[in-house]
DNA sequence: TTTATTTTTTAGCTTTGCCTAAATTTTACT
DNA sequence: AGTAAAATTTAGGCAAAGCTAAAAAATAAA
């Protein structure tokens, strides 16, 4: 049984591995992750090594081994079947469920898990569009491109989800009713000011610099 | 913010004067519902009084402050109303539900509670027949009488809850499908040897002694 | 290839929450 | 009342998980 601090490393170095694509984690990274110092890392990746969760040699980073990958997806997993029950159920907005989630992916039971899966009917991607495995590790791949690459005049995409999750990115969207599920139709494209126009589906037009449309997951409608 | 530790605490000592009827609660019987050694309980005492969330005097046991009380309801309030969650739409057996309860309860945010209270629809009781504390505190009070206590041949009892709820005591009832709702007619009650003979709904017979029935809570139906 | 910078580790300390053993206080009994 | 028993507190320690400061190793720069 791990405590909530080890789980919380398995899942910060599974994200770091994820985003940066490299074979190991460093130090720095890791501690700048969870926001600790890299003295408390140095600690905790000993401990973990022990454990045989990872796999760690002095000076030269770490990388997860098959069980604390199973580990990591597991939380991942609970972390994002939370976020979709309390936005499909308890009607929270997205920018909301992330705190809360990270409390209730600590509780531990199988069997719980098991069961909210099945009462949300087994769902493939959270309310920010991120894939959720099922219970063997495995998750849905789906084509996806950021918004900020396509320029194809009057071609319409379907939001499937975002790459930042900051708060106060999401209820900037929210403010514009940008979130996944909802079409939007390409109308213009400004190369020199790296700028969509798009309208919604209610006809209302809205502009997207490229700081933000490339945040933005999509698919072509 | 409390710690799961110190909010643990509170929740022991609120059980324990409510059982006893007492104004304090000794560090044994601490110790005891905790599961921890009597020194341990002396040292978080003293650091819960010095949070003013208790009354403290040396060798005299403690009674909770105001603000302890609250905070101890608050804590039965999130327990309850997850095992409503778990019962009614997880599907889960009430002798199954304790444990993870006991782990959701000290998630922390306010408005995922109130949430939850509102998609269970303000739920009075929770699937042992307990009361659930309201937002304020305030819980619905109803008439009971333990079942070993009524023995007035012919008459028909519903039941409301239990007193006991040990999971080996609540697996054996759930085999005789009694639990609260289920009414009850009563046949006979042998005096000599305590036991009651009832007849439930679906006419099974039931013989229960007076340990188990003297556990069961009832009204006349 | 030295030297300087950055990164990582080690050493030593703090707090939380628990423990055992010993000392103290309260309570119960004769 | 005086003593034995029970309950409580104090003292001293331990493991987890964090910290800072100093030492060591790896990387980058001159």
């Amino acid at each position: 049984m791990l405590t909530v601090s080890e789980e919380n490393y398995l899942k910060a170095i599974y994200k770091i591995l994820e985003r940066s694509g490299e074979t190991n984690a460093s130090t720095k990274a890791i501690a700048s992750e969870l926001g600790t110092s890299p003295a408390s890392v140095t600690d905790m990746l000993r401990k973990l090594s022990d454990k045989e969760l990872l796999n760690y040699e002095k000076y030269y980073g770490v990388s997860l081994s098959r069980e604390g990958q199973r580990l990591a997806l597991e939380l991942i997993r609970k972390h994002r079947l939370w976020e979709v029950f309390l936005c499909t159920q308890l009607r929270f907005a997205w920018d909301e469920v992330h705190e809360i989630a990270e409390q209730l992916e600590h509780v531990q039971s199988d069997e719980l898990i098991q069961r909210l899966d099945e009462f949300l009917g087994y769902p493939k991607f959270d309310p920010h569009g991120d894939p959720i495995p099922n219970k063997n590790g495995s998750f849905t791949f789906r084509q996806q491109s950021v918004l900020s690459q396509i320029r194809n005049k009057d071609s319409e995409v379907l939001i499937l989800g975002v790459r930042t999750h900051q708060k106060p990115f999401l209820q900037y969207l929210d403010t514009m009713s940008i979130h996944p599920g909802r079409k939007l139709k390409i109308r213009q494209y400004n190369s020199f000011e790296k700028i969509h126009t798009l309208e919604t589906e209610q006809h209302e037009i809205i502009h997207l610099g490229h700081e933000i449309s490339s945040e933005i997951w999509v698919r072509l409608a």
